[in-house]
DNA sequence: AAAATACTGTTATTTTTTTAACAGTGTTAA
DNA sequence: TTAACACTGTTAAAAAAATAACAGTATTTT
């Protein structure tokens, strides 16, 4: 299938989300307008996107619940899962890692890099805490695919590079650098203080 | 001045604090590629932001740091600052008074609210922690413009409902539930599996 | 059985954001 | 003093995302 627009795959998983939720309800069909009500967008919108994957629902009835999780399943997650390393375990990294422990989905945080002795060693949350020179042989053996970066700022530039060099394919970096990686290696960066600046623009009255 | 476009202000927000660091290496001009450089944009953007703001560098000498520095504080700042309240005090909220402590921005940190009564009363990050019910008497009163919503799912529709009530005018969700807000509340929500799924999907092989 | 209703799926349009193109201009080099 | 250069600021075009418009259809209502 062609690669989807970056939105309509941040919407997808909420859908799948939100679905899981509404199963519980125990009701097995949806409408678009019901959907859109759930995450507080307009049902154009998901239709959109269900079209865009592919997904036809019936009339008068809507889309099958269990068949529409399983679906955006198949376009999200890979059979055996992805796995997670977290970066930095600082206040932000252990959070991040309280916050994951537990929760079943197909993303799994199994390992935790740091370089303070104090930490390396631990476990945090169920994972283990490596010194960061073991991360390459550590991310190439497990298969890890995927990093989070919660270090400071002056270190996430060197340790993006090292990610980079162990053949990480997506990085999600909190620390406020911006950082440079390949072409082939998917980048999300999240910044807060840009984000409460950008809160603090629109909320400014003039 | 018109409402500058979203991802204009972010990058306004990126570029300053790129500024403030390259101030420290004492140089007082800049062009529009070492901006883009810095953030690993391109330098048309950069200037296309500039000129939106109605900045104007000067030829072969590029952009003055510090005016430009004090340019964006306009944009963004208020003259006294805006005040931020932290709702929910537990792994998250914590790790984001501690973050945001002792830096000094023109966003403070100036209350933290919770429901768990080992929490009230106390003091995170010289910050101190109120009841929830206190929160529209001490919005109101010091004036706060900006919330952080950091509790957990079930309750954020309900804390973002208390939220408006105060009058707030702009929110920070990290809870994975989507909020509704009125038009005049600016809303910015967070999603962090949301964006792990994300890095997934992109990474995933086909 | 015709008309109204209540949905879906798709195409068309608009809006937002990024990228490209280029004219203008002081500065250096020839 | 003319040409090449290295920048800025702006307009134009392209790409991405959201929104609107609407055709199609099974169902219910009249
Ligand atoms: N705490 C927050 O809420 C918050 C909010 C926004 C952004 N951030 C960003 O997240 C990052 C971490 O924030 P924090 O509050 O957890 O900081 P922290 O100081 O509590 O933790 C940083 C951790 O990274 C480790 N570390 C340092 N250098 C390292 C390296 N080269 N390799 C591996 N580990 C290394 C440290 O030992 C420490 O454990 C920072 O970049 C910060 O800007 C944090
Ligand atoms: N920890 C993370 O890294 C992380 C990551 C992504 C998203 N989140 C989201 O952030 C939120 C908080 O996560 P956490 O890990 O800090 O959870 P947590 O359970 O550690 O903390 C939640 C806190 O909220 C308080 N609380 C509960 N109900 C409240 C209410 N009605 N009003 C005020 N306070 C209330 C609790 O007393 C507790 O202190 C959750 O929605 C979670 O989904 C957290």
């Amino acid at each position: 299938m062609k690669k989807l627009p970056d939105k309509t795959v941040e919407r997808l998983s909420q859908y799948r989300r939100a679905l899981l939720d509404y199963l519980s309800g125990g009701k097995q069909h949806i409408f678009s307008h019901e959907i859109a009500n759930l995450l507080h967008i307009t049902a154009v919108q998901v239709r959109r996107d269900l079209m865009l994957i592919g997904y036809t629902g019936t009339l008068r009835q809507g889309y099958d619940v269990k068949e529409l999780i399983e679906i955006i399943g198949k376009i999200i997650d890979t059979r055996d899962g992805q796995k997670v390393a977290v970066v930095g375990i600082g206040n932000l990294g252990r959070a991040i890692m309280g916050y994951f422990s537990g929760k079943r989905t197909r993303l799994s945080i199994v390992a935790a890099f740091d370089v303070n002795p104090e930490k390396t060693g631990k476990i945090y949350a169920g994972v283990p805490c490596y010194n960061l020179d073991e991360m390459e042989d550590i991310i190439r053996r497990e298969g890890i695919s995927i990093a989070v970066i919660s270090v400071p700022g002056e270190e996430a530039v060197k340790v993006a590079e090292a990610l980079v060099l162990t053949g990480i394919r997506g990085i999600l970096n909190f620390s406020p650098k911006p950082l440079n990686v390949p072409p082939h290696v998917y980048l999300q960066e999240y910044d807060m203080i840009t984000m409460l600046e950008k809160i603090a623009y629109f909320v400014k009255k003039n």
